[in-house]
DNA sequence: AAATCGATCTGGACAGTGTGAGTTTGGCGG
DNA sequence: CCGCCAAACTCACACTGTCCAGATCGATTT
């Protein structure tokens, strides 16, 4: 039925971008699952096969879709942190602002959970996958704003205000990492049904501990 | 080519057991999208569709080898939490106890990525996903000694010397979860070339951190 | 002990999927 | 104006999950 409207030009254009972006929408509405190649292409409006001129395989394209997610991750982080108001001592601000980097990093998890998943190298297959190599000549390879930048410059500010060791960065953006990414996958998979309130206490004390941990960090051996 | 040998009794006598054996050992060897229903069957050697005798569809098998999955992940992580020597100091052990559940964790995780992925609601299909709604009166539904019950006893045993306040256990509990499953999901699939020593700093640092957290909620409003 | 019944297993079929090989199209340089 | 070659297409195959109608046997009933 859902017939192909018989395009314009024979030759789409700009076929590769269309295709992602294509996946990104599909990716958002039904997580890394729901990009089906056939699917991708006949919203599109074009052949199944057509794609295999623009990506190897179906993972290739999957990558390039999480590339863009990945992306529009740290943007959303970026534009919530810009509308942030810290606290008027240094100190203070530091922590909260690595705190709202936490916050929006769950946030974007909750808000945008096929985005994030599929973001998160999605198909949890792993090994065995063919073709799923990384591919360092990918043109896909694009500088992309990436969300640990953004950890990475809030803990350079707690740096800057003496509240951590610059030598124990290398640690801290680890336990910072594993504190919001566990959170986004707990609220997302393991207790999805738990309710706001419970969320927000949830991070809350989450990042309490981390903040906490974080600055006694200089403190010992 | 490949037969099934035709089995001696017509009636496999217990054959979800087996199913749930079968996929359990293809999750262990390729992560949930290898528990493929017709694979299954194979290596049961029987039919297909004598699977949905005993499962309504797919989804309740993999729910069956998840939770399985959970059962296996606890039994590894008690049998290496009883194998650990503790310090003689109260306070440090039950520091010590901590970590190396945190340890345990991640281990398994590590050891058993495919089994990992498959416990902790592997396909991130998520919604949409027909037949994927929780059962409580599941016959699968068993009392199974699942891990954050292992995670709440070490938490209990830090308040039981004073290192954390006994309101504060709900909000510790959220915390340690966070860290050990982000820095097992960032270990296995955001970061998995990364070398061993490497990794072993992540896990040592991350619960150092949360440790220093921890002990140090009770000081804060 | 014989007959029946119902759970269990089987076979075939259908709609989808990813992917390979060969064919058609049409925009562009000669 | 003509050919060319990349881009898009068609056909085909091996898979998958799931439904439907039958075949088969262990257990229950008479």
């Amino acid at each position: 039925m859902e017939q192909r409207p018989k395009r314009a030009t024979y030759h789409h254009g700009d076929l590769r971008a269309a295709l992602v972006d294509a996946g990104v929408e599909l990716a958002r509405a039904g997580g890394p699952t729901a990009v089906v190649l056939r699917e991708v292409a006949r919203v599109v409006g074009v052949a199944p096969n057509s794609a295999y001129g623009h990506f190897k395989t179906l993972g290739a394209l999957k990558r390039a879709v999480a590339q863009r997610a990945l992306r529009e991750m740290a943007a959303v982080m970026i534009a919530q942190l810009d509308a942030f108001e810290e606290p008027a001592d240094p100190v203070e601000a530091a922590k909260a602002h690595l705190c709202e980097v936490g916050r929006a990093y769950v946030r974007f998890a909750l808000d945008e959970p096929g985005l994030f998943a599929t973001a998160m190298g999605g198909d949890p297959a792993g090994t065995k996958t063919p073709g799923f190599v990384e591919d360092p000549a990918d043109p896909t390879y694009e500088d992309r704003p990436k969300p640990d930048s953004v950890v990475l410059g809030a803990l350079h500010r707690l740096t800057e205000v003496g509240c951590l060791a610059p030598g124990r960065v290398e640690a801290a953006v680890m336990a910072c990492w594993a504190t919001v990414h566990g959170l986004a996958g707990i609220l997302l998979t393991l207790q999805p049904d738990l309710p706001e309130a419970a969320r927000n206490a949830a991070v809350d004390s989450s990042l309490e501990v981390l903040v906490l941990g974080l600055t006694s960090l200089d403190r010992q051996p």
